[in-house]
DNA sequence: CACGGGATCGTCT
DNA sequence: GACGATCCCGTGT
């Protein structure tokens, strides 16, 4: 069993919900003709307008922000700190500035090649523990950001008939948020698989 | 293992 | 001009 991920999935309203459902999920990329896969095991919800920690934040609609307001099934990837590029799903219908960060994987295919982007001999929990450095390991960069999820040779998400119970999945507050405010830096929108060591850091 | 700091640049004010 | 949805390395324990 193995489908890829189509509009009707992206394009449902609830993007808490959505960041669950895709734990176990597999994204996989084919960059510079090399596949690369792993399984989601680590996601956070940003949901414009209301959430302070989104980016499109009161629907701030700028450069950088203006593909979160796209309809479901692309990519929102952006840099951080002048060297990370993050990787978001874009989720919900046109307008509606909803999207998920992935921040954990646990690698499938193409390990030699993610290995390679990484600079790294041998496969320990930080090849892809983290959201920027399974980007990289992906090959991801905000070139991509835009580019669609849905028909694409390029990158999408797989259900391979993974999935988790509600009590494997651990929700805690997101990660790196302090400026979000009291109410958006508590609520409970990171979540993780349990029993997965391929989950990121940070308290 | 916990911590502290530096890297580095696009984005928005 | 300030700062970030992070990571890595060094230090100390």
């Amino acid at each position: 069993m193995k489908k890829i991920l189509n509009l009707d999935f992206y394009q449902r309203e609830d993007v808490v919900q959505l960041s669950q459902e895709l734990l176990g999920k597999v994204i996989v990329t084919n960059i510079d003709n090399q596949i690369t896969s792993g399984i989601i095991v680590e996601t956070e919800a940003y949901k414009a307008p209301e959430d302070k920690a989104c980016h499109a934040y009161l629907n701030r609609n700028t450069n950088r922000t203006k593909v979160m307001f796209e309809a479901g099934g692309v990519a929102y990837i952006y840099l951080c700190y002048g060297i990370h590029h993050l990787f978001n799903i874009v989720t919900g219908k046109e307008g509606m500035a909803h999207a998920i960060l992935v921040r954990g994987i646990e690698p499938i295919e193409g390990i030699q090649t993610m290995l390679d982007r990484r600079n790294m001999p041998k496969i320990k929990r930080n090849l892809t523990a983290g959201p920027g450095v399974l980007s990289k390991a992906l090959g991801l960069t905000k070139a991509l950001t835009g580019h669609a999820l849905t028909n694409s040779s390029t990158m999408w998400i797989e259900d391979r008939g993974y999935s988790f119970t509600s009590d494997e999945i651990i929700a805690s507050p997101r990660v790196g948020i302090d400026y979000a405010g009291e109410y958006w830096k508590n609520v409970p929108w990171r979540f993780r698989i349990k029993d997965s060591k391929w989950t990121s850091k940070h308290k």
